[in-house]
RNA sequence: GGUGCCAUAGCCAAGCGGUAAGGCGAAGGUCUGCAAAACCUUUAUUCCCCGGUUCAAAUCCGGGUGGCACCUCCA
């Protein structure tokens, strides 16, 4: 498998640190409020990255933080009145209950800013030990100037970073490029003991802290959205291989951003929308297939008729898996004929197609095509009692391929027995050719929310619209 | 000022040196009691423009034009 490397910008083969294993940390939400369209991209990225290095064999460590201290958080908890604590537990819930509807599986870990203080705490020690920390008043900064590979990452060197001159003067720090490590407590806020008085931890070495606590000092792959490159991951590179010496990240991924009507989405913009309120109009399915239909380094626009698009291909992958159930159920027990031998043969070039385009620095949607190619061979397997040694080699490549990509996954709703006895009704008007009670038993049905269609083998109900 | 990215049909989007995947939509056909789904056919002689390299370029190089992002909290 090739990865784009964002530290080099080429696609680099992917080899892991220890054979076998794959460790990967992806920056995860700050729980103050709903995540929004442009922080699920992302969480879906990275979760079909994990899924199909699962799925090739490898055993993944795959964690991805919850920040529950920051500015955000704080101001949050007294808009709301409440602490911020509070306001961490609820929004983790919210990210659940998201996260789960847009097929994304929980991470091995999860781990919290708050719960790591002393790992923080000890992280920021050794930097100062090393000369590339300092304490000013209660803060502790990182010296930038005395770490001289700073901005490998983002590829800009410190004299350019100099020059854009618009990172914030402040009377506390040596030198403007320096961040915080450690923030001392202000009036109302949150805080924790330190060495350096009570305080809270800035903001990027919770996830220097997290990462290497989970996945060691040096691991595979560290992922995120592209505005993360500068400063938040180029100032963990810092922290983390200033405070061990050694390497941090092999391959870093960032994913490109999502845009409404060609802009940014962002709150000053006012032009966002939260999972939860796009879930209100749509199956979060779809939401997700969107994101698959583009390479994830591209900047992709959302829009409602995107979304339909995507909810549209979703449902012809849907019937085409509908369709393999259908004909398993009245397959038979015997070798698969000249035909049913090549869906088979079929099923292997998709399941191959797949593997390339994936290869490929996780080409999601050419992988896509190769399933779509894949359910057109579907839909061409006649509908006679079929082999159902060929039927469940295709319900076997179909479900590894999507289950990939985190596509259909829990949609295997039982029809009701209500249902089922109004279709047993409406085959027996159909036989007695009782148009008028065969279309209103349909039209019944389909107000209960199925759609029922009539195939040369018997009539085939699924869930729809 | 510095650093990057992008431009492919009505829409979305792969392809990145060998002669334009796939999806959505649309049109016609087949099937059907009707419908739906599906299948077949059609929907880019051409990949923003101009030069160059090459037997061969959407793909490489140079120059334009037009979008976008980062350098500040942000996925």
């Amino acid at each position: 498998m090739e990865i784009f490397n964002s530290m080099t910008r080429k696609k680099e083969p992917f080899v892991p640190i220890r054979e076998g294993k794959v460790g990967i940390y992806a920056c995860g939400p700050t729980v103050y409020n709903y995540f929004h369209i442009g922080n699920a991209r992302p969480f879906i990225i990275f979760d079909v990255l994990r899924r199909y290095l699962e799925h090739r064999g490898y055993e993944v460590t795959f964690v991805q933080n919850f920040t529950d201290i920051d500015d955000r958080m704080i101001q949050q908890a007294r808009q709301d009145g409440t602490t911020v604590q509070a306001v961490a537990e609820r929004f983790i819930k919210e990210y659940e209950i998201d996260a789960r509807a847009l097929g994304i599986r929980p991470a091995t870990v999860h781990p919290r800013a708050t719960e790591h203080i002393p790992q923080i705490i000890a992280m920021i020690r050794k930097l100062m030990d090393k000369g590339l920390a300092y304490e000013s008043n209660g803060d502790v900064y990182y010296r930038v100037k005395a770490f001289p590979s700073y901005g490998c990452l983002c590829g800009q060197n410190l004299g350019d970073l100099d020059c854009g001159a618009r990172v914030s003067v402040d009377e506390q720090k040596e030198d403007p490029l320096d961040f915080a490590l450690w923030k001392a407590q202000k009036p109302g806020e949150p805080a924790w003991e330190s060495p350096w008085g009570l305080g809270r931890p800035g903001w990027h070495i919770e996830c220097s802290a997290m990462s290497t606590t989970y996945l060691g000092e040096h691991f595979d792959i560290h992922g995120g959205g592209k505005d993360l490159l500068f400063p938040h991951h180029e100032n963990e590179i810092a922290q983390t291989s200033g405070a061990t010496g050694q390497p941090y990240v092999n391959y870093w991924m960032h994913n490109g951003f999502i845009n409404i009507d060609n802009e940014k989405m962002s709150k000053s913009k006012g032009n966002f929308f939260t999972v939860r309120d796009i879930g209100k109009e749509y199956d979060l399915q779809a939401v997700r297939m969107f994101m698959l239909s583009a390479h994830y380094r591209s900047p992709i626009n959302f829009g409602r008729e995107m979304i339909q698009q995507a909810a549209s291909s979703l449902e012809r992958l849907s019937i085409a898996k509908d369709q393999l159930a259908f004909l398993m159920a009245s397959a038979q027990e015997r070798e698969p004929d000249e035909g049913e031998a090549a869906f088979m043969a079929a099923c292997d070039q998709a399941r191959a197609h797949f593997y390339d385009a994936m290869d490929d620095d996780l080409n999601t949607a050419d992988a896509l095509s190769a399933i779509f190619d894949l359910a057109r061979d579907i839909h061409k397997l006649p509908l006679t009692p079929a082999s159902r040694k060929a039927i469940a080699y295709g319900q076997e490549t179909f479900s590894a391929l999507t289950g990939v990509l985190g596509l259909l996954e829990g949609r295997e709703e039982e029809i009701s027995p209500e249902v089922q006895a109004m279709v047993q009704e409406r085959a027996q008007a159909r036989k007695d050719k009782n148009w008028k009670r065969s279309d209103e038993l349909r039209d019944a049905i389909k107000a209960l929310g199925y759609i029922l269609e009539d195939t040369p083998a018997g009539q085939k109900v699924r869930k729809g619209q």
